[in-house]
DNA sequence: GGCGCAATAATTGGCGCCATTACGCTACGC
DNA sequence: GCGTAGCGTAATGGCGCCAATTATTGCGCC
């Protein structure tokens, strides 16, 4: 055999993260044969993944027309941040009488590298590493379907606001959020850190100056 | 033209609906050849349907094997009911402030169409009219992404329990659950709308003598 | 010179075929 | 008589082609 072969790709993914770093902008047509082309993929392919995107909303399908990235206005952005915090909130707040030392000391060391990414990393580790920290939070949740709806929710809203986020400043409020979420957990006032929470994930926002008034309402 | 043109056809619901009905029951594989003569449509579309049905967990695929129906434990029956909690109170808190006189008129001829269903109807009427009742409250909320988020989480929890519907003390203990939100709306009371969205939802599920229990939690 | 129409070109999307893979049966060996 | 290995069969699923639909461009007309 000549190739090795590729076992098996996410190219729904991959294509949600070609959205994410700006090849595609929102509203922009999402053409078979381009995306074949450079994801080196068989047309088929491509259109199992931009199906998946489109239940998940990433895309928008118009009939005989095509696929085209979906451009939610403010209202919707502000909903679904709404719904965010419902479920988030909610999974930390299962998640907190789960933890344990041991678990607050990973989750510092979560932070820490966060930290780090902010410091001196790509867009890419910076994500990552956030991403990391909030899901080895919600892990030590109990209700796992809870977790798995939070994710998805969260992976279906976060493409758009990442497009805004190499601001330096949202970036370190965001790394003050993790600080402030550790310190909530290891009060274990449950209030305390609903309010961490929910000003965390509000505060990713926070870098669009028209969705700024949304942490005060 | 021979034929008026079948426009476009939601096969991943008709597959459900074929679940729902029990025509296919837990664990029971799915074969492509099966469905494809039995809803008359081609392999193509039978396969986007029950990948599309594989996204949302309704189905399970196993690579070279096929697709068969999803069989959760006991212990995600119960997470997904929390989450449907969390997800349709804050939905019915969200419509509490937006319902004048006219629309609990409404809300109260829905429930009477889920009742007159209860006495004289087939299971999917009764189905139909009770989905109706909820969305006609939902409806009301501001935060439409909630709504439509909540809408999915309790369709994709939705199959299972519905196999053990046809418990006419179930429907009306349902029936009466209506009633009671009902009167927790009109007395204005958020935190006795949110109990009574909690109790029927759990009570939905409290034809399974397994789960009997899990309302009062 | 501008607008509307029609022909062309490009893109989407439906569908069938064939390779790959897993399961069940049978035959052989121990 | 039982376990195992090999083969036959049937189902999945990947892929390419062709029809349907739409955008675009050029031409003719007002």
């Amino acid at each position: 055999m000549t190739r090795a072969a590729p076992p098996k790709r996410h190219l729904a993914a991959e294509i949600a993260a070609a959205i994410r770093s700006g090849d595609y902008r929102a509203g922009e047509w999402l053409r078979q044969v381009d995306l074949e082309e450079s994801l080196g993929a068989t047309r088929f392919d491509i259109r199992a993944a931009l199906a998946e995107l489109a239940l998940r909303q990433t895309v928008e399908h118009v009939p005989n027309r095509g696929f085209r990235v979906a451009q939610p206005d403010r209202q919707r952005l502000r909903d679904m941040l709404a719904v965010r915090v419902l479920l988030e909130c909610e999974a930390a707040l299962g998640a907190l009488p789960r933890l344990d030392e041991a678990a607050l000391r990973l989750l510092e060391r979560k932070a820490d590298a966060f930290d780090h990414a902010v410091a001196d990393g790509t867009t890419t580790s910076q994500s990552a590493t956030n991403l990391d920290f909030h899901d080895t939070l919600y892990g030590f949740a109990p209700n796992r379907a809870l977790v798995e709806v939070a994710v998805e929710i969260r992976d279906r809203a976060r493409l758009w606001p990442l497009v805004l986020w190499p601001s330096v400043r949202a970036l370190r409020r965001s790394a003050e959020g993790h600080r402030d979420i550790l310190a909530a957990l290891r009060s274990g006032d449950p209030a305390r850190v609903a309010q961490s929470v929910r000003a965390h994930i509000l505060g990713s926002a926070a870098n669009d100056p028209d969705l700024e008034k949304l942490v005060q309402d």
